[in-house]
DNA sequence: ATAGGGTTAG
């Protein structure tokens, strides 16, 4: 209904009086903490009124103490002091151990602390001072709340501190410091500090492994496991599953199955979510039919694929663009009672409507109801796409009434990038400052839409002001955003300011990758520039900008334009090495030139003499045939016509 | 109960 609200008006006023129903205020509430008990109202509540608690006093029924109660006493505090002391007394309570809102209540507590006193040695002077007696459990629970609050210069200082103390750093301690050393990237320093640590644990080489995978250091991953192996620790199941799903993240994937070998070998157990983190990892860099041999495998040895499992390889095969493996797949699993769930569901809805099989997306949308499947956010952003790309945009308000989905910001991105494709950008920038005005935090998805939206409606300045905005807050924007406005500026009539732009771009090292190219090397053809445009092409390559089939395609569809045969003959020879193809508008382009009526009969002598040189053989029905993509094909040997046709025109010149 | 599988931009 709210979403009905949204949709069906969109004047200023009543679609910000539709959004407000939203509730999106709740969306904003739902991290606040929970208003928990205070310790006053518990019963059996611990005084801790005064710092005095180090001392002997009556001790307090501890196995009443709640980390809620525990949470809302120190929120309680009368001063940051107090509830870090507090925090430390609680901390000693038998069998009591503190839990993570704790923490990270206590990282804005010794935030603050920290700020006022400066460092470590200035918070642990004042807790001396009001008779909380140092420990290296203190010093190690202070590095624990900088750990969690992310303040890794403070972790260390408190580390270095407890030797300054005179204690030695336990191996937990030890542990957080390795994580903080690879969380600022200082990997050497934190394999010496593992190799260092006379009695690592488990969680030791654990850390460091985690991190080396997210690090894509999977040489030193090797490393530590070996040494982990040497020192007598065995990996658990759930180690294989991190350093196989870290493998699979990077697409390290013959180190995964390597793994994959030895856990075979050590006869450690393959369970299904190993199985399933393989064969997701093997579909999502497109090898499918390693997916499918793993498949194989795993029922061979006695494993049975579940619903993940099987949403990994129906996405892969649908991707692939093999349906029928997709829906034998489906059909398996439905025949074992096993039903689709929402997040299968919601892959089909992508898959379908990416391959352009929408009224299935749609029915897949349909469907939910009668599984009694409650569509969620990744739902609603699937449709939202579904709609756009069947550009059936009336949908919308037709299929979401009644649908309440708390909106994230994806679903948000979606709505932006819906309004603009629906031909309604001035929707996109209404809708963007609504976003903002209720908090949400723009991303890179959003700034492009919103851009897009602006540059559209022929407010290019405006764009340009926003865009420099973006880049002065947020340095590390991808090619996405540099591409809108340069292609909003051609698209705006401002071709050399474009351009400028574009130059400026690569002389700062802007992420610019082959859609940025083709953008301005498209513009650049348009405007006959074929140096520059090939200049353009040159240099891309240099930066390592892979050009693609629409590159080659403007590039030597320019040099047809400009009668370049000698050019157009160039490239198309790269574009054979490189079997890529040409694509409908190059073919025409080509095929006028070829016309025996051309008012250049020898330009087309020397094209013909050009085609042939590269082994592409003309012929009536398809003038061009050339090796390579779908919308060509290979030819062997000259046809007839092509020898009458060159007889004519070299009669005709 | 949990992991493992899901969405948005040029």
């Amino acid at each position: 209904m709210l979403w009905r609200l949204m949709f069906k008006s969109l004047t200023k006023t009543t679609f910000s009086r539709a959004t407000k129903s939203l509730s999106f205020a709740a969306l904003h509430h739902s991290a606040s903490p929970i208003n928990f008990p205070k310790a006053s109202e518990a019963q059996n509540s611990t005084p801790l009124k005064s710092n005095s608690f180090t001392s002997n006093r009556t001790s307090p029924k501890t196995n009443s103490l709640t980390p809620r109660i525990v949470l809302a006493t120190l929120q309680d505090c009368p001063s940051d002091l107090v509830s870090l002391s507090s925090f430390f007394w609680f901390a000693q309570q038998p069998h009591y151990f503190h839990d993570k809102p704790t923490f990270r209540h206590m990282v804005s507590v010794v935030s603050n602390l920290t700020q006022t006193h400066g460092t470590v040695k200035g918070i642990i002077e004042e807790l001396q001072s009001v008779g909380c007696v140092t420990k290296a459990q203190t010093l190690l629970l202070l590095m624990r709340i900088y750990w969690c609050g992310s303040m890794y210069d403070m972790v260390l200082e408190s580390f270095q501190e407890m030797s300054n103390y005179g204690y030695t750093p336990n191996t937990y301690a030890r542990n957080i410091v390795i994580d903080v050393l690879f969380k600022i990237k200082r990997v050497d320093v934190a394999l010496n500090v593992l190799n260092e640590t006379q009695s690592p644990n488990f969680l030791s080489f654990n850390i460091a492994i985690c991190n080396l995978c997210w690090l894509n250091d999977a040489d030193n991953v090797k490393r530590v496991l070996r040494c982990m192996l040497m020192k007598g620790y065995y990996m658990n199941p759930e180690t294989y599953s991190l350093v196989l799903s870290c493998l699979c993240k990077f697409s390290r994937l013959n180190e995964a199955l390597q793994l994959l070998s030895m856990m075979m070998v050590l006869g450690v157990q393959v369970s299904v979510n190993v199985w399933s983190i393989l064969i997701d990892g093997f579909c999502k860099s497109g090898h499918i039919e390693v997916a499918a041999y793993l498949l194989e495998k795993m029922i061979e040895v006695g494993s049975s694929p579940n619903i993940v499992t099987c949403t990994s390889l129906i996405k892969g095969f649908l991707k692939s663009h093999m349906p029928g493996k997709a829906f034998e797949i489906l059909g398996i699993l439905e025949s074992k009672g096993c039903f689709p769930d929402l997040v299968l569901c919601n892959v089909l809805i992508d898959c379908l409507s990416k391959m352009g099989w929408y009224e299935d997306a749609f029915e897949v949308f349909s469907s939910l109801r009668e599984r009694k499947l409650i569509p969620d956010v990744y739902t609603f952003s699937s449709l939202v796409s579904t709609i756009c790309l069947s550009k059936q945009y009336v949908l919308l308000p037709l299929l979401t009434s009644g649908l309440a989905v708390q909106p994230d910001l994806v679903v948000c991105n979606g709505l932006l990038s819906y309004f603009c494709r629906s031909g309604y950008p001035e929707g996109t920038v209404g809708f963007y400052n609504d976003m903002i005005d209720r908090g949400f935090l723009p991303d890179k998805y959003s700034f492009a839409s919103v851009l897009n939206a602006l540059c559209r409606l022929g407010r290019i300045n405006e764009a340009v002001n926003v865009y420099n905005g973006i880049i002065r807050t947020y340095p590390d924007i991808d090619a996405h955003i540099h591409t809108i406005i340069i292609s909003g500026l051609i698209k705006s009539g401002s071709f050399h300011k474009a351009m400028r732009f574009f130059r400026k771009s690569i002389s700062e090292n802007l992420p610019l990758d082959v859609v940025s190219y083709n953008i301005a090397i498209g513009g650049l053809t348009r405007d006959g520039q074929m140096k520059e445009a090939y200049d353009l092409f040159t240099q891309m390559k240099k930066m390592n900008v892979a050009p693609n089939k629409q590159t080659y395609n403007l590039i030597v569809s320019g040099f047809c334009r400009n009668r370049d045969v000698k050019m157009f003959s160039h490239i198309m020879q790269e574009m054979l090495d490189k079997n890529i193809g040409i694509d409908g508008h190059t073919q025409k382009l080509v095929k006028n030139l070829l016309r025996s009526d051309t008012r250049d009969p020898h330009l087309t002598v020397n094209l013909l003499f050009e085609l042939s040189k590269l082994g592409l053989f003309p012929n009536e029905d398809q003038l061009l045939l050339v090796n390579g993509d779908d919308d060509v094909s290979v030819s062997a040997d000259f046809s007839s016509q092509t020898y009458d046709k060159l007889d004519d025109i070299v009669s005709v010149g």
